[in-house]
DNA sequence: GCTTGTGAAGACCTTCACAGCA
DNA sequence: TGCTGTGAAGGTCTTCACAAGC
């Protein structure tokens, strides 16, 4: 591949976090696009895949650079690997679980993780009874040995698998161990400082968004 | 496809879509301060927990009514249940399920829905094998039998927990069976018609969306 | 002809700031 | 005095519309 001159400008204010939310889904089908063969698309076809204007993919894609040509496209291949390099998704991400209950378990038998370049290397639990065993080829450590393993390993990202009372702690141990992005799936609005990510992955309150659009016409005060 | 892209859909009231996001966080707050023997809370109190401006939640509530009283704040127990029937967290939903895998049988045992009033009433699958086998007392039905279950049983939810590639087809089954909104376990951008709301649980997109805030400084042009 | 990239316009959401009331 | 509810101001994001280029 040619020049490598994909400019991640972070201009005044930076790129929308928005934007930054929509370019994995955009990496996605246009993955799906090119598994099917295709090796053009235009901001039209795409826009009707993902149920988006035009117009906000072209804008959107602006931010980083010029992909496409005009008259034509943007070159599937092409796009998927730009797009990847910007988002830092052409790589290798270690990261660390702690909760290694039920859902914690759960995340480690997940098999959706590694194909996409994220690896849980190490796990933590609290419960002695717990630490020590080996689930899914890791051996479960003491949370006290958090902060030596993300520091020594240089991990950036966590995943809180613990119940919804110790997230919030769960959480705070992270951010002090250097961590910079969090999942999270308890169900609880974690607070993290400026500069640390969190992101929830939580059903309940995903169904919670959807039923006010279900009421009929109801009681009106 | 004709470029009929309507993309905003003001719910009932005109209420916009991200109020009503995050109404429940402010439900699950409001809840933990309760349990926790607060009685009365202000909007600058809210604000600091949920880390959002005092100004946001008020102006979110006034979308409703007039919930507080001036020079004190707001009743929590009293707030919960305006918010509640709001957003029509104060009834019971029966769900159906399509996908009795892995995914499926994890989200039948899922403990949080049942609490939250969110009840899985029917799950079906369309492997020969699991059909008529009972996970989780639900006896797996056929597919073929979606319609007349979602229909008779007047069902508006449906759970998406089959393999990416088939999630598409089980959604716009889904849709054809009446259903408004669907909660999608796939790790696929489905598309439904307006008046279909859709959200996803993807913990791998959740990801996705934070490594381009872990790049440091990396290649530059 | 067709499609990108992009200033400008417009829509939407958030924040400000203060009147009004307990 | 303290805090809500809200019109208005301010920002941010989306869409428009068109010049440029394949």
């Amino acid at each position: 591949m040619a020049g490598r001159s994909v400019a991640r400008q972070a201009g005044p204010g930076g790129v929308p976090e928005v934007v930054v939310m929509r370019l994995p889904q955009y990496i996605r089908v246009l993955s799906s696009l090119m598994a099917q063969g295709v090796n053009i698309v235009s901001s039209q076809r795409l826009g009707e895949i993902l149920q988006v204007t035009p117009a906000q993919i072209r804008k959107d894609l602006s931010y980083f650079g010029r992909f496409g040509k005009q008259g034509r496209g943007y070159r599937v291949r092409h796009l998927i690997m730009e797009l990847k390099e910007i988002m830092g998704l052409d790589r290798r991400w270690n990261v660390v679980l702690v909760g290694v209950g039920r859902l914690g378990r759960a995340v480690l038998s997940y098999p959706g993780f590694a194909p996409e370049g994220f690896h849980v290397v190490a796990a933590f639990d609290a419960d002695r009874r717990i630490i020590g065993r080996t689930v899914g080829n890791l051996k479960v450590q003491p949370v006290e040995e958090l902060d030596e393993t993300v520091m020594e390993r240089g991990i950036g990202i966590g995943i809180v698998g613990v119940p919804g009372p110790h997230a919030q702690g769960v959480v705070d141990r992270l951010v002090g161990a250097g961590v910079k992005a969090i999942l999270n799936y308890a169900p609880i609005a974690a607070q993290a400082p400026d500069g640390v990510k969190v992101r929830n992955v939580d059903p309940v309150l995903a169904l919670q968004t959807m039923t006010f659009y279900l009421l009929g016409e109801d009681d009106e005060a």
